[in-house]
DNA sequence: GTGGTCTAGACCACA
DNA sequence: GTGGTCTAGACCACG
């Protein structure tokens, strides 16, 4: 759970997908909850309403519920529409790459090269860091 | 020369981004002046104080070089800054990509069926929409 | 904190300037907030984009790193930082100043006198006006 | 006469600085023409308005004087004026930079070892590039 | 409250 | 004509 505030994606962001991955990678399972905002807070050194407003955004896509007074738990459905979530975003990110590397007039040969080599980094060895 | 105003990104790193596309791809040489300031503005439909901050973005890149009176020119490694700098772009864009998807908990195998995937999809018989 | 409105010097310029000499000196720590936009703008009597405008020079120089909703802060090397870009500007202006020297054909000597009379007018028992 | 157009000092005063020093430095007597407007124009690879605007500047500065069809003269008084100017100049860039040094809290000492460094380096071979 | 973007319009210096 | 600076004021997203 690292969080980088001088990110220019919005703290909220980061953290709503950052749990979003966890619940995609079964970190956290259906039906368990998520930790409490005070909690969650503490961790990432951030104000209680941006954990708040993290996780309305995760309810609001279908990956959590609240209950009152209980605190947020994973949806049933919860870990199959992270995995989904998590896929379209990769694809939205790699097309996007695609797109600016045609636009910069790279070639297809290129492009093909540069993303092997990036994937050869990156997975050879398997060191995701977390 | 493609600007979309209601992108979450500014519409100043809009312009910079395309123009720097434009120099990398070759179609504005070095040595050559950019569309003066009021121009572009007209072209992209936006303030000139707008297209200013794409300009300054750009100048601090080392990729174009201002005059006063005179105009805005793609400095003499300004094709190689501005290839450079794509490629790096694309990388970023990969690398974030790759590591969403291992936090999501996507084996290296399926990462790299959904590259290829999407490579496959633009890149043959490459319609790169400009 | 003096600002010359009518000096040939940018205003947005002469405050980077005096924030960075400021940082330099220690009168803002590393992880220290800057006087927000605002505040900034009233003290100096500008338009608040001026004032941003000087407070992403000091971003882009990596003197400070702004988070959205909270402010501007030194950034952790920003002291280090300051002070190397001042030497290295004090440096420039010594430089500019010997060479403009040499073309207008004083001698190695007169040269000398000259810097050593201008030191020592204004270190002797320095009243360094802040 | 070297001439910087991606300078923030316009190119007019670097040709009147240049001109002024050149005078300064005996290489341009009293009496003698300075090179004609076009011809200074193609030497330095500018508009002829933009030498007309420097050699201006020199004339109201009691340097020059200029006699209709005939050219720019180098005044009778011109060599003293312009080595009085160019004192001034260079010794109104030492106050700046002392100041400057000040302002970001370097000591006395500190201050005096730069500007002795810099005069070390620069005029100990006196290879004053022209 | 904070910083960030954009506009409209002004004025300037320069070539 | 060009680029550069500044203002006033608006709107936004974030914490």
């Amino acid at each position: 759970m690292n969080i980088d505030p001088g990110s220019h994606v919005p703290i909220y962001l980061q953290i709503a997908d950052a749990v979003r991955a966890a619940v995609a990678a079964g970190v956290y399972q259906p039906g368990e909850p998520l930790p409490s905002l005070r909690a969650m807070a503490v961790e990432v050194h951030v104000n209680p309403n941006t954990v708040q407003r993290a996780y309305d955004e995760l309810q609001q896509a279908g990956l959590v519920g609240s209950q009152r007074g209980r605190g947020v738990f994973v949806a049933d459905r919860g870990a199959s529409v992270a995995r989904l979530a998590a896929e379209l975003g990769v694809r939205r990110g790699l097309e996007e790459a695609v797109r600016a590397a045609q636009l910069a007039g790279m070639d297809p040969p290129q492009i093909r090269d540069l993303f092997g080599a990036v994937l050869e980094r990156m997975t050879h060895e398997g060191r995701q860091s977390s």
